[in-house]
DNA sequence: GTCTATAGGTAGATAGAC
DNA sequence: GTCTATCTACCTATAGAC
């Protein structure tokens, strides 16, 4: 089925907003990748701001429901710990431009515009996660580690690789193919390396 | 003594450049920053791509030269590891904005501009510290890890936090005291975590 | 709904007086 | 070196025909 003109403006703005930011981003490039013209544009989002933040609160919804999926799996923490990296860097990798997008954009657009945003339904709560590393911690089944640092910790090892990619790849002078291949192999090695670090000796 | 126009501009346009990152810089507030005109700013740096550069590139330089001075120390592995967290966190909590500056130009202006500036002299070097790390290895002093990945990691666990400083606060609802507070006390949790995956056990 | 044309505003860059 | 004034280009947004 084609997709109707909406679709194609919220594709387009996607690929636009993401790759150059939103000051970076001209609604004449936006219109002509989805092969409409500007007035329409206008006609469907009345401004470039509307139209951005339909595509960040969609950008930023995806992110959050991919990592609650996992976050509330009832599971056992070694697993959780395995599925979340493999999921959560899969996901990226799927769409490698959104880290950078989401983060830079809270970042410039000061305190104000995250504090609103984070004050929606659909936001990461990582509580589940914490819940468990701290009854784990309690049984004594692993270190006594702090626990919302550790949840910062895996995010971290799976985030940062895709968001310094083009820094990465110019350092370790290696081609798209290697870099894909090393992220790749990374889901088992950053799984062991945290459990590694947790489990009790 | 009073700093000079030139050094009057610089260190307006880092502020304005690094918090609001290129294309949403405007000459003009670099001009009031520096409480200058803007005709002045020009003749200067004939244009804001000039200026651009010279505050990029410097603050390359300087974020290059932080990481490599560690990367080089002839100290033992596991110091190495302390110390490399212990300063480079502190470098970027006083600089907190350079993390996410660095990042989100490099990933908008594509992989062109990335590879002519790693192709600079001073740039990161992490080769000292990799292969402290195969020697260690290969000395079965450590689990056989993959040394880059390791750098990557370490990389990973400092620098992250900073970039999602508005989204952790936002979503663990914490004040910016209480987060400064958190990232001083990383600093010893983020080195025992990193030493305990790799130790042998 | 979709187009063309254009209004209205702003930003980077230049000219020229002092 | 520093200023004011202005040019030129571009971009968002609107008006209006079809």
């Amino acid at each position: 089925m084609e997709p109707t003109t909406e679709e194609k403006i919220l594709e387009a703005a996607r690929e636009v907003f993401m790759n150059k930011g939103f000051a970076a981003a001209r609604m004449q490039e936006i219109a002509d990748r989805a092969e409409i013209n500007k007035g329409l544009l206008h006609y469907y989002y009345r401004s470039k701001n509307k139209l951005f933040r339909a595509v960040f609160d969609e950008a930023f919804a995806k992110f959050s429901a991919g990592i609650n999926q996992v976050f509330e799996a009832e599971i056992p923490l070694f697993e959780k710990i395995e599925q979340f990296v493999d999921r959560y860097i899969s996901l990226l990798m799927q769409n490698p431009a959104m880290p950078a997008f989401v983060i830079s954009e809270l970042n410039q657009k000061g305190d104000a515009f995250a504090e609103e945003l984070l004050s929606r339904q659909t936001r990461p709560n990582p509580m589940p996660l914490v819940a468990q590393i701290q009854q784990e911690i309690a049984a004594g089944r692993i270190k006594p580690v702090n626990p919302i640092g550790l949840v910062l910790n895996m995010l971290s090892l799976c985030v940062f690789p895709i968001l310094a990619r083009p820094m990465f790849q110019g350092i370790m002078e290696v081609s798209r193919p290697v870099y894909d291949q090393m992220m790749e192999a990374r889901k088992q090695e950053v799984a062991e390396f945290i459990i590694s670090a947790i489990r009790k000796a």
